[in-house]
DNA sequence: AAGTCGTGCAACCGCGCCCCA
DNA sequence: GTGGGGCGCGGTTGCACGACT
């Protein structure tokens, strides 16, 4: 069945030749493509609109980067895709000169089984669950120059020294200087462009840029620094405003050690921040809250990647267009 | 050398959105 | 309000080619 637009045309599929490829290139070259559905017919081609438009957004434009990924690119797409998903268009604006169905290629033929291979699922970038119950999961610090990530997760051997995973907060490197010295909570005002520090008591200390907080977003659970009572992620969105919190009052090594440890995930719908980003939390009786707490020896740190990813992809995709990605 | 299998990627397909008459 | 055309997007297919037996 031909496309709808070109029914009525004799069409020809499969592979482009490089006549045809010259027919297009030059008629888009000298005309443009103000209408696809017409080129093919000024252009002499025997092809419908759509198939020109694909030819030539995938293989003819002069912009397009020729050759492999590189892996700045594939940690781009690794990173964007967490929070998008399978919006190939969306992530390939990231990434000058690849096309959507490029960057979908690439996902589908390489980085996904590489996630895979890496006990991550590939559509949640959380642990698999053949992966979740055999190992305990380390939240380490991120590795990747040019990730954003927050976390990087890695899988703990079952019945490896627990100092293995100890390892990995001890030797972070040193924050910069103003998240050292921390107040016992982080307020990111996720899709704005400030973020805020807050006291103990809930007064803004200090705004932080947006791009300074994911950069060094890895310290928010880095115990080495500090140990905050709360990580909150909100997104004051027009009329939608929620926060994720995550109380981690002993979210260090040292408290692995012990074993049992809580961790209580609020999710509080209806909260509002002004713009200075002070935090009126005691305003809303309404909120939606939600706690889960883990009584393990192996604290599932692996399960607070998947509550913080799962706030940030779920709650509000638009936002996320929004975001300021462009890097 | 021939057949089989796996992989990468170009191209197609169907759906949904937007615009306009 | 509605129906049709155009376009963009994500999912899927199928071919070409290299690796392997």
């Amino acid at each position: 069945m031909g496309h709808r637009c070109c029914s009525k045309q004799k069409i020809k599929r499969g592979l482009w030749s490089p006549e045809e490829d010259e027919k297009l290139l030059r008629y888009i070259n000298t005309h443009g493509h103000k209408s696809w559905s017409s080129v093919p017919k000024f252009a002499g081609l025997q092809r419908c609109g759509k198939s020109c438009r694909l030819r030539w957004i995938n293989y003819l434009r002069p912009d397009l980067k020729r050759g492999s990924f590189t892996a700045e690119e594939e940690q781009i797409i690794i990173d964007i895709h967490r929070i998008l998903g399978n919006r190939w268009a969306q992530i390939a604006k990231h990434l000058p000169g690849r096309t959507d169905n490029e960057v979908k290629n690439f996902w589908n033929s390489c980085i996904k089984k590489k996630l895979i291979s890496q006990g991550l699922d590939p559509q949640t970038h959380t642990l698999l669950s053949s992966h979740r119950r055999s190992s305990a999961c380390t939240i380490s610090n991120n590795i990747h120059q040019n990730s954003n990530s927050i976390f990087i997760m890695s899988s703990h051997i079952p019945n490896a020294p627990f100092e293995t995973t100890c390892q990995t907060f001890s030797t972070l490197p040193k924050p910069p200087p103003n998240i050292v010295q921390t107040p016992s909570s982080i307020v990111s005002s996720e899709f704005q462009t400030l973020s805020t520090i807050l006291s103990d008591d809930g007064e803004p200390l200090q705004h932080l840029p947006y791009e300074l907080l994911m950069e060094n977003a890895t310290n928010i659970c880095s115990p080495t620094y500090m140990n905050p009572s709360a990580v909150e992620l909100c997104n004051d969105d027009n009329n939608v405003n929620w926060v994720s919190r995550l109380n981690v009052h002993d979210f260090s090594a040292q408290t692995l050690e012990e074993g049992a440890q809580v961790l209580q995930v609020q999710q509080e719908k209806g909260k509002t921040f002004d713009d200075k980003g002070s935090d009126v939390r005691e305003a809303n009786k309404g909120n939606l809250e939600t706690s889960v707490s883990f009584e393990s020896s192996n604290f599932d740190l692996g399960f607070l990647e998947s509550v913080l990813t799962s706030e940030f992809i779920s709650h509000d995709l638009n936002c996320m267009d929004e975001l300021a990605w462009n890097f």
